[in-house]
DNA sequence: TTTTTATATATGCTTGAACATATATATGTA
DNA sequence: TACATATATATGTTCAAGCATATATAAAAA
């Protein structure tokens, strides 16, 4: 996969599903996905199939542990990305879809035992 | 139409013709269709069509003086939009498709006659 | 003045492709 | 086995492109 530019980039933004995830994981660093299908309330494989885009555009990484796959944003991400997510976060964090994503996130159950290095 | 949100936002920023129009426009104020037509090298239609729906999205606004509609960055967008076109402007202004969009803009034959508000 | 003619932009309409979803199933790990 | 995640297939819907045409303004001709 080459370079991330921002005509693979805000395509990528485009989907509410994908928007909302990465938000989330523009705030919280690293999370699973159960996690985040419990925090968006949509169905697995739903949540599976936009973080393998994500994946496959270089957005975001996964780490397996066990049985859970864990994704953040990728660590080579550009600047300018990491920045246009956090403006997002910002502007948005409030609003209606993204305030309850994290306040479920919080009262997520399945979550795996706390690791030292989120 | 309602406040802009994210989730409005980024869809239009996801169809490389109208972000290479809104990275124009944000760095050059306000441009008229036959210009961004010139810029792009797409059909006018094209770049009409593209040019209502941002304009029906509230992300542009445009301003009619004679022949010539002239289309700028809605003057209400919000700091959190404008701030990720800019980002979006610092981080590929040298790449592939929007350098020669300025260079070609630069070029444009049928500018009507330079107005002192632009 | 009215009547053309040209120019700039917008808009129906149709086709085809891309995309998102749901269901079912597969893979991988313990 | 049971659990977490991935993927295949099918289906429905959105969306962009192209073409033709419509609107709007201006200039030219009568």
């Amino acid at each position: 996969m080459g370079m991330l530019t921002v005509e693979n980039f805000f395509p990528a933004l485009a989907d509410p599903t994908r928007l909302r995830c990465l938000l989330l994981l523009a705030s919280h660093g690293e999370l699973c996905v159960c996690e985040l299908t419990h925090a968006l309330d949509v169905s697995q494989p739903k949540i599976s199939r936009h973080l393998a885009m994500l994946r496959e555009t270089g957005i975001v990484s996964d780490r397996r542990e066990g049985l859970w796959v864990h994704y953040r944003l990728h660590p080579d991400l550009p600047a300018w990305a990491r920045e246009i997510l956090d403006t997002a976060n910002r502007a948005n964090a409030a609003a209606k879809p993204f305030a309850q994503d994290r306040r479920r996130l919080r009262g997520a159950p399945t979550r795996p035992p706390a690791r030292c290095c989120a």
